[in-house]
DNA sequence: GCCGAACCGTAACGTACGGTACGGCCCGCG
DNA sequence: CGCGGGCCGTACCGTACGTTACGGTTCGGC
């Protein structure tokens, strides 16, 4: 922290100890999954279990810590609504498909998504919460005023931003997320996840996008 | 039920009783999630814990039993592809997407792919195997005749079934089930239900129904 | 009526792990 | 140089829970 660089953006007060102490608690997450435990999350770290209780209070403290850490990692580039042509938007629409993808199917994100379904049931923390915050709410916030400027450029037609978001969302998504939470082997590859990323975005605008002529529907 | 009905095909041979302990299990399950102890349970269905270790094995046990025995349960009617019209195809679809998101968001089912999420890291057991087994991938298994049929009438154009499917998954789907997983409240009333299978059929339909005319994409 | 099997209720054991206490080390400061 | 605070390593405590063991009870079969 004496080197001040600007810590309080991304980490929100962390110490540069205490983030590597999360990141070696997010990498012994990935591997063990929610029955790590203390002793081994301060081995990891070369920390005392001492300074963990100190720290993080609590183990759950400690995961909520994790995760929140992670999630201020995620930030994606967001999109500006200027270009408005359908062009750009394709683009960013498939952009943001792309992103998500790799995002959902990265380790990391399987294993805090675990530990926060796993948490969810019993109510101790708030890890779903927060996961459910930092991922599809913030996508759809970011996501949002590109669907909202597409309209206003008469590109697309919707009636309720959410509504669309929704749709673009299961397009991308599909069975992806439960199938990797549930453990079925499902690689994805750059070239996949690009593909899956030109498709939904394709069959996205096939649904909404604004019809030259009369429509039905 | 008493009365000897054909235990055999539903429950592969077990006793009423242990289907009772199940049971209890079940509920168990849905009310503390993953952290139902064993004397819980055998507090819960009236029998001794000497006689749950005799009957599952194993903790372990009894959760697969628990999950395998309510999979057995949700076979849902299958419809067979005699109905060639575009109605009954419609009615089939809304009907898969209906039954589909009132399981997805039953309380049992939240919890059993909380449960079979949360073991999913470590692999002790296969729960999430059995999960997906009875759940996506069943839920394919009775779709695609469906699907084929429609385009064996001339109402469906799609090259892969599989990916057809996926996106009929998708559109029903949405954010639905991560969202519940992670404890989002998200009442899904019996209207909201019908309504979400209507929109998510046209917009399949849109997308993968016959044109009469020449289309493009 | 008697025997053995299955089962219930409960007590007991072992262990793993969350949480705490304590001694030693380093390091900045007066 | 001495002091004190922060941290490491580790030993320790309490407890919750999985698992096992055992005495008592019901029940079908002879």
């Amino acid at each position: 922290m004496l080197l001040a660089n600007a810590d309080i953006d991304n980490g929100e007060g962390l110490t540069e100890r205490q983030q590597a102490v999360l990141d070696a608690a997010l990498r012994l997450l990935v591997e063990e999954g929610d029955n790590l435990t203390m002793t081994a999350v301060a081995r990891r770290a070369s920390c005392s279990k001492e300074t963990l209780y100190k720290w993080f209070g609590d183990r759950d403290g400690l995961l909520t810590a994790t995760v929140q850490w992670q999630a201020s990692k995620v930030r994606v580039a967001s999109v500006d609504g200027k270009g408005l042509d359908l062009a750009s938007l394709t683009a960013s629409l498939e952009r943001f498909a792309s992103d998500w993808l790799s995002v959902i199917s990265s380790d990391t994100s399987i294993a805090l998504n675990r530990v926060a379904v796993g948490h969810a049931g019993s109510g101790k923390d708030d890890l779903g919460a927060v996961v459910l915050e930092n991922g599809r709410f913030a996508l759809a916030k970011r996501l949002k005023p590109v669907l909202e400027a597409g309209r206003q450029a008469g590109l697309l037609e919707f009636a309720d931003a959410e509504m669309a978001f929704r749709t673009f969302f299961g397009l991308v998504g599909r069975d992806v997320q439960i199938r990797l939470l549930l453990g079925d082997r499902l690689e994805l590859t750059e070239a996949a996840i690009g593909g899956d990323a030109i498709r939904a975005t394709q069959q996205f605008l096939a649904l909404f996008g604004a019809k030259t002529g009369p429509q039905g529907l």
